[in-house]
DNA sequence: GTCTATATCCCGATAGAC
DNA sequence: GTCTATCGGGATATAGAC
């Protein structure tokens, strides 16, 4: 038998490059097909047809379905974080939150099929840390709050929980109306947001 | 043949009593099933077992298993609307915003498993009206503006989107954390929401 | 290394016994 | 009115040819 990549023992020793070229071309036809009909539309015999080979190829190159949404899963929300992270880190303290709701909001907007494929992934995971959603952007909005020498102030997990839900909201509007003004809406957005935090 | 309560014509003559309680139960255990183990997993036959009969007996009462998915979700739609409904038409018009935002965060909170099922419901639901989930709240939010004779003023659709969006992020971290104050969150997104709609 | 063929399972739905 | 038995289809995954 030969060395599956994806192994149970999981160790990540270097791919060929055309094994890499094969994975990352699964990865998009994935996340492009999730993007267009949903999560539970998506089979492997979908996948296969749309990467031009069959059900067995794929299953060479990934252990199983599941390890191939896996893979693709990880590749947006990677390509999420360093977008986001890099505008964070970018910015002064007490603007942070600022960059943050404006990157993800523009990245989303940016990558509708990587916004599509991240809210089927929240949906379909089982067992998702509680804190993980909210707790990057909590600890931003406290670091904003004593860059400006504030002392204790409103719920940071409940602001940090709004704001969440609603850049979800409006990255879905825009997903249903490509014409929707995201920009503005981050804006307003950004605006509620920081006059509730600096309060 | 048997008259079928659910035939293609739709005719919607009276149930005879056992059979609405029996349509009632299906509803309840779907709307459990989903609530417990997400939408894709819910078969036909998972829901028969929950009811203690077997598919054949389900599809007597139904047509399908669309329909009885369908059931359920216009079961908790209903007693949505219904319960904002109410709390929205008892406030006056300037305060129908924070009402309708304190009752819809109330109502989902006290009936988590309607919550799951009304996500689950949105995601699938193929073909959604793109201004259903917006439009109500930001009519209360023109109005209201009206009501203390203000002009024109921030963009409604986007403060709806926002609200709605944020109303979605208290009551899913209400379903993964029973102990979160949704009350307290309430009053947050309340006073952020009148704050920008009278600014 | 990739594909064909197949195995196995579960899905929704139907037919007909009772 | 409810159940048993079964159908046809599509799903994931495996075995083995080449």
């Amino acid at each position: 038998m030969s060395v599956r990549r994806t192994s149970p023992g999981g160790e990540d020793r270097p791919l060929s490059l055309i094994e890499r070229t094969r994975r990352d071309q699964l990865v998009q036809v994935t996340i492009d097909l999730v993007a267009e009909h949903g999560y539970a539309a998506t089979s492997l015999a979908r996948i296969a047809q749309a990467a031009g080979i069959t059900k067995g190829a794929v299953l060479y190159h990934f252990a199983s379905k599941d390890a191939v949404v896996a893979a693709a899963q990880a590749h947006v929300l990677d390509a999420l974080v360093t977008d986001v992270g890099a505008a964070v880190d970018a910015a002064p303290a007490d603007r942070a939150p600022a960059a943050y709701v404006r990157r993800m909001i523009g990245h989303l907007a940016e990558h509708p099929d990587h916004a599509r494929m991240i809210i089927e992934a929240m949906i379909n995971d089982d067992r998702p840390e509680p804190e993980a959603r909210w707790r990057p952007l909590a600890a931003l909005l406290w670091n904003a709050r004593e860059a400006r020498g504030l002392g204790p102030g409103p719920d940071t997990r409940t602001l940090a929980i709004i704001a969440g839900g609603a850049i979800d909201g409006i990255v879905g509007e825009r997903l249903q109306d490509a014409g929707y003004d995201t920009e503005a809406a981050a804006e307003s957005l950004i605006a509620m947001l920081e006059s509730a935090t600096f309060a």
